[in-house]
DNA sequence: TTCCTTACGCTACGACCCGTAGCGTAACTG
DNA sequence: CAGTTACGCTACGGGTCGTAGCGTAAGGAA
């Protein structure tokens, strides 16, 4: 979480994992309360029950709080085998979606990118807190497309990489721009029509 | 910019013009020096040589200010007609990412994108002044290939606005996310291998 | 138990930014 | 000329930041 290596057996008093847990609960409910601009550090250690200092004994600030606080709610991402590639973009897409719904999650999200953009190690933390959770939804989904023999064995795999890349990049970037920039709802009209746009540029990339 | 109507012929001081570029020239500045989240009205004040209360007088804060001054980038976007739908997606898809190279529309995009999730009115203010002129460059190349004999006049009007609306948020999604999240170069490989995904994408809708 | 070590709560602090009020002056109009 | 609006400047209360210092709490080791 915050410790690079929490060595098994320390002396002195541990950390309370009641607190982590409350403090990062408390990050979520004043995203909810007051967004990514007006939560203040003071605001969430008071929800928390818990002193300022120990925010700052954990995470470095606001930034590496907030990216911690929203992670867990990419645990909860999921892809049940619904039986075609089709649906199973369809489900990955509506489960983007239905996540950036949630007030602590639209409003954090950007904004921690944002600040990505000039923290390197803020990016790196972002990558495998959030963004690695949502590509391997990706990278299942094309196995099992190709099992079921819908999708090719790539046979050069930097290609295959870069390949799952771009998928990657225009699934999430399409959800996220519909429903952050542009404002509109992700239903399963957009969905759908989404998919099919993806699957027939898909389809003509097997055939030549 | 920030008056809603400056009719005509008033009495007293008018506004500074120079001084209107001046803040927007220093925002500029301070976002690549600083970034978005250490930008303050007092910096930007001292860059332009102008008080601080004049910023008041013209921008409600920072979110708007930023915006209106990054704005001003996205007036460079062109659309030359290169001859096919390819080669238009493909440019259009360099020019984002070529702004997105800039580090005051790094900073600043994801930020204000993030501020108006809680804020419809600068929501709307993203909308004209950002949104809508990337907007037009999908507009004016699907009317070319239209033109061309690549696209199908769609008689749906609706219909038509949906299909273009999804195409915008594909493209600009991609860049995007690919340039801000992925944090990996839009090269014209990725471009084309993203132009191509999509116009076999758009090809497969087309014939069934 | 008694030390040792680390975590916690609390208070206080200087530094900084925010957004506004008040005032005298500058610029333009009729 | 008087009237009106914009500007620069100063000053202010209110808020957040991140840290230091201290006494206490909770574990492990002798």
């Amino acid at each position: 979480m915050n410790d690079s290596d929490p060595r098994a057996t320390r002396t002195g008093r541990p950390r309370s994992t009641a607190a982590d847990a409350a403090i990062l609960e408390a990050t979520r409910a004043s995203l909810v309360d007051l967004g990514w601009s007006k939560l203040t550090m003071s605001d969430v250690a008071n929800r928390a029950g818990v002193a300022k200092t120990t925010l700052y004994r954990r995470w470095a600030g606001k930034n590496e709080l907030v990216v911690d606080a929203v992670a867990v709610l990419f645990d909860e991402l999921e892809l049940p085998d619904r039986g075609s590639l089709a649906a199973d973009v369809q489900g990955v897409v509506l489960q983007f979606a239905a996540l950036l719904e949630r007030p602590e999650a639209r409003t954090a999200l950007m904004a921690v990118v944002a600040e990505s953009t000039r923290d390197d190690s803020l990016r790196l933390r972002i990558r495998s807190a959030i963004v690695d959770r949502q590509k391997r939804l990706v990278l299942l989904g094309r196995e099992r497309a190709q099992a079921r023999g819908e999708l090719r064995y790539e046979d050069d795999s930097s290609a295959a990489a870069r390949n799952a890349d771009l998928i990657f990049d225009v699934i999430a970037g399409a959800v996220v721009h519909r429903t952050l920039v542009s404002a509109e709802p992700v239903d399963s009209a957009w969905a759908s029509g989404f998919t099919s746009l993806l699957l027939l540029g898909l389809a003509g990339a097997q055939a030549g």
